[in-house]
DNA sequence: CTGAAAGCGCTTACAG
DNA sequence: CTGAAAGCGCTTACAG
């Protein structure tokens, strides 16, 4: 429904109320709610009258009255940590809608996408008419859990940092990077590249945050098993798409050129599988790369791509159940974490002799 | 804001509202009404007092309360043709929404996500808080064209039959089936394979409806520059999905083998070329492939995929342009026509040698 | 079987 | 500068 008076079709026509439709059928508000909603209630010849004087009319009830009325909105919101057009080119929130889309299809729950307002994701949250959130990404400190919670509206963080008592459902960051750096130790690569995510401008005061502090971490353990740290990689942040991750490739390659790129999301992973092939390099001949999410694109494409699966629809679908639970205030299970698995496919392999540049075909 | 009582966070607390701030505050509602929308009304030292008490007690105004009052929702919602899942499952749609976040973001809209309610898209109409809707593949008869318009909502009509007077989005999926077509044919293929989308149940009562009709126009127009029709392709229609474009080729090359399968989604090319691959078939060399849409993903492929070029994105964003004009009551620009371009590339070529199965590899 | 009344939570002229 | 009142459009006990 639309609340507003001005309607597209038929310039200037009100949208008509249950109080027309009741003046038309010659009955009260009550009996045309009735007609609606509890047929029962009146008789048959009523009814009809009712029906036809709103069919009539172009009466439907105002979505917004009634629910305001239900003190339910029977729709689910997903606060997100960017804007929609930003969110939408990203393959993994497909994904991860689809997850969540599951449940609302099941549950009967429409989906509300609520972007940040002025940059803060929390600030969205009175323009929103849902019954409780699924919140992307926010990038916690205490204060923000706190105020969610205060609030006393129903929400799951996803990809978050683990708040004690606030239901959460995360992946294994940790280890699936781990794993992925490990791969690339063991096949021999020393000269990596960490093709990561921009955190944005609050890493600068406050660390990283969430999954990628996570990956960071794990990134940090795997390379100490081959007595390196952070320090010997190097380390590349760009917003997270394919152009981005092709552009950033374009550049690390020119500079120290790694046998090894560890990209943080498969998007910029087929970015720097392109950029590679345009600088007539072979992989993983001449550079692996390895992804992170294991979109259904990453093992469409030639060579299939080497990454770190996450199950992004189960962690969208078990957000959204969590969520429907404490809508309907059953009991909460708070922290949920699902695994990852290195999928090993075609991107990776040996690294290239010792020492050399050499062997490398250069365009 | 979630309407429900029950919060998810702290069990059992009901969400305060105004009533309970003025009481905690020592004013009345409207002041405090006031702190929050119009803090010029009032003294500071009250709106600090009416803050605090509000931050003390987590309260954040009602959204559908105030949706209610203002008449507005600032939300638009776009009526789907399938359940959310199904959709968020096709890239092509991801894109579509991309569009139409675009103009959300800028013009502060949120978006809704509505599937059809019991099989209907219109039934869905009156459970959405919306301001208009963008209404998606609806399958027109006038019927529900003319319901909508009475109901006096505001709607932008996206890839269905053009209705007079009603506004609404297309591209040239005429042009753009026809050019794919005549491509094929100048390529010497005369036994072509058209793997199209299921057109629902519909179709059997009231024939092709939107943007598939179109195509099949198209497609029968260039067939009949080679004295062809329709008779002469195989036709095969199946849900829009890889893993079915897939499925439908092994099939269709199991039988009577076509030299060409001219796909009308990018997703269903997609899966045709790799079941092509895994029977041990070259593209273009054995089989030619074309697609539709040209998703990103398209050109990422190896072969690169010959596609139908058409503006998703744009769509999405002029739809959403003409519905934000709509709820503004401003003058609409009925029907719009976006043009479609063919984009030739690798997976499309000269027919293998007229009259054989001979030279070609069977695994 | 039907109607008058209250109320969902907010905002906003209107008085003071 | 602040408060009491009406109203957004609906639903639902409660009387009749």
């Amino acid at each position: 429904m639309a609340t507003g008076g001005r309607p597209g079709g038929e310039p200037g026509k009100r949208r008509p109320t249950s109080k027309d439709v009741a003046a038309a059928a010659g009955v009260s508000r009550s009996a045309v709610s009735f007609a609606f909603n509890d047929p029962a209630r009146i008789s048959e010849a009523t009814r009809e009258r009712i029906l036809a004087a709103a069919r009539e009319l172009g009466y439907v009830p105002n979505a917004v009255a009634r629910m305001l009325q239900a003190g339910q909105t029977k729709s689910l919101g997903v606060l997100l940590p960017q804007n929609v057009a930003k969110v939408m080119e990203n393959p993994y929130y497909a994904r991860f809608l689809l997850g969540v889309g599951q449940v609302c299809d099941r549950e009967g729950f429409t989906l509300l996408l609520t972007p940040p307002l002025r940059d803060s994701m929390l600030k969205a949250i009175p323009y929103a008419a849902v019954d409780g959130f699924v919140v992307c990404g926010l990038e916690t400190d205490r204060g923000e859990v706190e105020e969610l919670r205060r609030r006393g509206i129903p929400f799951v963080l996803v990809d978050s940092d683990a708040a004690e008592g606030a239901p959460s459902v995360d992946v294994d960051d940790r280890n699936g990077a781990r794993e992925a750096v490990e791969h690339l130790l063991q096949l021999g690569h020393r000269r990596i590249a960490v093709l990561s995510i921009d955190p944005g401008p609050t890493v600068a005061t406050v660390g990283y945050r969430g999954s990628l502090s996570r990956r960071m971490a794990g990134i940090a353990e795997g390379l100490s098993g081959a007595g390196m740290t952070m320090n010997d990689v190097e380390l590349l942040e760009v917003p997270c798409t394919r152009a981005e991750g092709y552009r950033a490739t374009g550049a690390v390659m020119a500079g120290r050129a790694p046998t090894a790129i560890l990209a943080l999301s498969d998007v910029l992973a087929i970015g720097a599988v392109d950029a590679l092939h345009e600088l007539g390099l072979r992989v993983p001949g001449d550079v692996s790369v390895t992804g992170f999410d294991d979109l259904p694109e990453a093992s469409w494409l030639r060579p299939r791509l080497t990454t770190v699966h996450q199950p992004i629809a189960a962690k969208g679908r078990l957000a959204a159940e969590l969520l429907v639970s404490a809508v309907r205030g059953e009991d909460q299970h708070p922290h949920q974490v699902l695994g990852t698995a290195l999928m090993v496919r075609d991107s990776s392999g040996r690294a290239p002799a010792p020492g050399g540049t050499g062997t490398r075909t250069r365009r």
